[in-house]
DNA sequence: CATGAATGAGTCTTCATTCAT
DNA sequence: GATGAATGAAGACTCATTCAT
């Protein structure tokens, strides 16, 4: 199994461009270049851009979604899991950052087209929170519920990232209580 | 021919376009054909493409700072200024969905640019919550508070865009104690 | 009669522009700023920019072959007028330098259409040679003197015009005396 | 498909397009239909068509000053290699008069750019003169030496293009013979 | 006579995609 | 699988000209 075989390469350089600079000012030449390539070889292992485009937004979104997943439904206590939710998604972004800025610029560019691709990652943390209610853990709205965890996730990297605000020691514990406070 | 106010019209038109599908998708065309001009005419409101999309940014990051700074300085109790900030915030993106969503756009495809237009709307944030601190409202560090508070804002507004939240009755109402549980 | 009517200032105004930076490259936006109206001003004294550049090249072409003209057919012996024809030549470089340059432009960029504009100011300097042939002044075949009383005098104006030769005192009788020791 | 030397003739058909219709009145896709390829594929070979007209400039430029300066520093009494040096110039004239057209419109439209370009052909006359000066051939200014000199030449070429004077045997030598009467 | 917004036909340039090698 | 020249369809921008005021 090639672990970096020219596709993965390719896919790689995309995202890093993409989230970078933005899909449309990301050129083929300039990931052919990123890759150590010709702009005719792209075309060996996708169609066309748009095909990179998609497979890097089904590939993420559905590597993000089996990590909450994964932590939602993991053995333990409800707030035991809703901890290990907030951790599992901002080590996928903190581990991930083009992955999770390409996601969210996807959804800013391409709106209508987010739905051919389900199960979203919003879908894992709805099954949390929809638990939470039904277990009397969480007493406001879904949607009220839904909107602050991921705001406030999601903001809390994107100020890492423009270095606002540095991830230390404690962070994951701090933002679940803060959480939990609110929609209790 | 005198057209009235078609600078404002190439502005509001540029503004729906870019919000709805990027500033590289949206061509001078779609603009002209929105405003119901020609290309050309464009360019004796505007030198470039480049001066629609810093004009937008400017404008509506200036309004939107206003409108935040205004509530975050009013007269009253801290607790009613935080709820005035929140309904600000969130009246401004219910009312001008292109310009927030606009905004945001802008954050992801020119961070490195972002900072040549201060103040930013979020600063007016940062006021409101550092008082908080200082007058003992607010418990955690600044930043958590300022991606809770930002983050959750936002995301209620986008996830009423999709249609999955209503804005109903009493939602500022109950953000505001969502968020002041939260922080305190 | 209007000395400086906005007919003759956009006439004096295109000379100057178009011999500095060429005539494409010179657009009626910039011949009215200089001239201190509008574009569609122009309008009312052009029918077109085509007119404008044809007008020049008439007007100055003309002015040209009458001055040379005059001092090839003035009163006296043969090297007088002689002298009187480059003197003639070069103070209407010296007196007229965008006019002078204009010309050779328009040489340059309308080769095919300079047969429209007869008698053109060779002509006149032909008159001069092929008398001084005829009196035996002059012993070189007529194309050979033309080429070398023209194209001297030509130089001699663009050379000042760079700084590398200065117009001084004797400069035309120096010169009548050069041509004269060579074509006889 | 692989051609050879496309890059070559690219400069070769702007070469004579420039010089008979002048640099902003010859396109892009003139110079591209005259090759016998499309637009695009021009902007392999040249980043602008700035760049285009900067390389025709420098490179004839170049050779012109290479062949003169040959033939000013060649063997031989100073008559010889002064013949010499007018042979080089109509014969390059005449063996390449788009090249040598387009440097003479290069100085009217660029004449501020012209001295990014060194050295210039006329540098290699000007030496040729400085010698003439210094050895006693020549007794008159070494500008109107230079006038005289390139102003006569490049008359004799542009006369030969227009038909009015024919190249003949001896042309060289006739043409050497009022040069060195006139400055001596 | 003058203004200046608007038109519309270009012009340069970009770039996803194709294809001969 | 890879190369890179070429295509062709846009896209941003320019500018001579028109025209309502």
């Amino acid at each position: 199994m090639k672990r970096h075989g020219t596709k993965e390469r390719i896919l790689e350089a995309s995202l890093r461009l993409f989230s970078e600079k933005g899909i449309r000012e990301t050129t083929i030449k300039d990931i052919a270049k990123e890759v150590g390539i010709t702009e005719g070889a792209i075309y060996r292992h996708f169609a066309t851009k748009e095909d990179i485009v998609k497979e890097l937004f089904k590939s993420y979104s559905e590597k993000f979604y089996n990590k909450l997943t994964q932590a939602v439904r993991s053995k333990g206590s409800y707030t035991d899991r809703f901890l290990k939710t907030v951790e599992a998604f901002l080590s996928f972004c903190f581990e991930n950052p083009s992955a999770f800025k390409y996601l969210n610029l996807f959804h800013y560019l391409r709106a209508r087209n987010v739905k051919e691709f389900s199960p979203l990652p919003k879908d894992a943390v709805v099954e949390l929170l929809e638990e939470g209610i039904k277990e009397g853990f969480i007493k406001v709205r879904l949607e009220y519920a839904l909107a602050m965890f991921v705001g406030t996730l999601e903001r809390v990297f994107l100020l890492s990232e423009t270095g606002l605000l540095k991830p230390e020691e404690g962070l994951y514990e701090e933002i679940r209580l803060m959480l939990l406070k609110a929609l209790s």
